[in-house]
DNA sequence: AATCAAAGGTCAAAGAAAGTCAAACTTTTT
DNA sequence: AAAAAGTTTGACTTTCTTTGACCTTTGATT
């Protein structure tokens, strides 16, 4: 943890706090960390990202800032991912929506792990056919669960 | 026994001590001890492995590191609950066992959640009994995962 | 309107780690 | 002695961070 984005990034977060959104200077930040101006784009595009809810927009010109919105938009992509689910889903299918949740940090790594054990095949012992309806009703079950459930 | 690999082990053995978690510097570490730094991840892969009750992950770049989790392993909780489970189980019995781990400290809140509604009756439609089956079977999966992963 | 200075934005190159893999070498087993 | 297994090394790759040169937008001043 000893890179300068990372502390940047903490400085950022405990800022902002509860708050929902926050203006910030670039300059200013860049000169208290001694660090290239570009560096807090850097740390803005690389942490402050919509998937992670937040969004950034600045404006440049004299009295310039950067203005950090959290937004809470979470649901959405779960949803989405909940109903491109029919009534069947390959293990491979469903651990590709998995890892789309953990990109997305929908779900946290462990949670994947977790939740790809409980629909793998090597669980699922019924005959194949069966076996894929019953997966994609797990997880259907999971994914209203985690649409209930607050944030990590 | 006097080869180097075996002496680096051994030096990270003793500075992980108790801990559950620690973190390394590729590099430093191989020139302390003057060899080569893929050495480093040679003695990791050969010696700090799942099975031995490690997990290993790095981070590249600026500020990168190696750290290093020990997972409980073996005689725990985790392995006790495994073992209660026989060929079928009920989803009461199964909710109980899951809200055993969570008071234990061995999943989170959330985990909990999403973890009984992947054992519900809801999610299993099947034959009552083949149901209970299945639902042995789902969670022994997820208990062999999470004796393989550290803490939350 | 034209100009200027004060922001912030972009992008690519350089730097700083760690990861991979195969070849060379050493030790153990058969 | 040959084969197998384990160790050591180094060249090359990938990922993430840091820096700097140049660009664009905006508000203020002339």
């Amino acid at each position: 943890m000893s890179n300068v984005s990372d502390i940047i990034e903490q400085f950022i977060l405990s800022t902002i706090g509860e708050d929902d959104s926050m203006d910030l200077s670039r300059n200013e930040l860049a000169t208290y960390f001694a660090v290239a101006p570009s560096q807090i784009n850097y740390v803005l595009s690389t942490r402050f990202t919509v998937e992670r809810g937040y969004i950034v927009e600045g404006k440049r010109g004299g009295g310039g800032y950067i203005r950090l919105y959290r937004i809470d938009q979470g649901k959405d992509i779960i949803r989405a991912v909940y109903d491109s689910i029919g009534t069947s889903i390959s293990e491979r299918q469903a651990v590709h929506l998995l890892s789309r949740l953990l990109t997305e940090d929908k779900i946290t790594e462990r949670e994947y792990y977790l939740l790809s054990s409980t629909i793998s095949d090597k669980a699922l012992m019924m005959p194949i056919g069966v076996k894929d309806e019953l997966r994609a009703n797990i997880l259907k079950s999971v994914l209203q669960k985690l649409m209930q459930t607050k944030r990590s």
